[in-house]
DNA sequence: AATTCAATTAAACATTTGTTTAACTTAAAC
DNA sequence: GTTTAAGTTAAACAAATGTTTAATTGAATT
């Protein structure tokens, strides 16, 4: 789907204040206004407040599908490594996307009018993903044999999402208000990654 | 605070349609319906739809701050014990209320009008607790010395919110569609509590 | 029996909601 | 230069929103 300029604005806006204000706490009239344009336009170009949302799921959810089908590809890795790419690439994209991140925390807890399939679809692809990756080093000998294999999934999204979510308490707690917003979130990137490939590491072998 | 009957009506009812809709998704109108009273009776003892999420809020959250704070009291266990009881209690406390679990992750996700502080406080208390307990470990020498105490509570945080707030999803992609719901929930409560233990015992400690 | 006050109600209140309309502009195609 | 169609706008629409009002009920207290 090919956006143009005043569409984009339309969905980047819309993305933030659904993010910030729930689907519902964010008007149509406050996205037309913070993204400069008619309100008219939003049921132009989208139809209505429903699809807008539909189309922001769209447009998010297949960049995370297709980076995790990229991932498949690298055949000749260790397994550890497979598993530490996996969270690399997971935690870089829910960093980087951390409105959207927000939105899909919102549209897993509940069922406010967004499209579960979509979801659950992806979800899907993650838990296979994971699953093979840590049976395939099951059968070469590098990994334990003794793993739950869907709750070290949850472990992975959840610690992530809860990382993303909560960065404004982070900050607080760990008394970093003073440095800039980029800097502390690159920091925050790198050390929930970090967390977790030795987390992993610790649980899938029995080195450290 | 002590309620009456119609008051608890109102809570609860208001409880489970700001978990299943979100605040600005739920009408004082469905609420009342739904808690089988008049439109007016919820201006009329909690002052407004603000006022009503703030005493959902009170409610809840003393009851796990509170929660906390007992289990501080136990001194003579090891420290281990003391981490697997921390797991227990927080993964009993929101599995057992999954409405009010899914509101506490929408407002961490946003600004949704919701006290904050009371958040950050009992959010820092667990923080606080934990980094006391794992403090408390290494210098009896039970735990190991290199350790992320904060994303540590993360991933109890976010690895037992997220196994709540999809509960859906993994009843299906785990083909568990059948059984009945409390059986599956106490399963998944299980799960998820023995996950954290292990998960706590390999990084903390140096055995399986 | 009269008084008092909390509980309860239906109706009304002013805003805000998502969406549509109909007129107008722009710019490319013929 | 005319036609065509997409882009853009302010205004209007009905429906839904949170809250208040004013009247009524109920049951204790005096």
């Amino acid at each position: 789907m090919d956006y143009n300029q005043k569409q984009l604005q339309i969905l980047d806006t819309a993305e933030r204040l659904f993010a910030m204000h729930g689907f519902h706490g964010a008007s149509v009239r406050d996205i037309a206004q913070e993204a400069d344009v008619n309100i008219a336009m939003i049921s132009y170009y989208f139809g209505s407040k429903e699809r807008l949302i539909e189309a922001i799921f769209l447009k998010r959810v297949m960049d995370v599908k297709n980076g995790l089908d990229e991932l498949v590809k690298n055949k000749e890795l260790a397994p550890l490594e497979k598993i530490n790419q996996l969270i690399e690439l997971f935690v870089a994209k829910i960093s980087d996307r951390p409105y959207f991140c927000r939105i899909m925390v919102r549209a897993q807890a509940t069922q406010e009018g967004v499209p579960t399939e979509l979801i659950h679809e992806v979800k899907k692809q993650m838990y296979d993903l994971v699953k093979k990756l840590i049976t395939e080093g099951q059968k070469k000998g590098a990994f334990l044999g003794d793993i739950d294999t869907m709750m070290m999934v949850n472990t992975l999204v959840g610690t992530s999402n809860h990382v993303i979510i909560s960065q404004n308490f982070l900050k607080k707690v760990w008394n970093q208000e003073a440095i800039p917003e980029d800097k502390f979130r690159q920091q925050l990137k790198e050390r929930v990654s970090n967390h977790l490939k030795k987390l992993f590491k610790v649980v899938l072998t029995d080195e450290r």
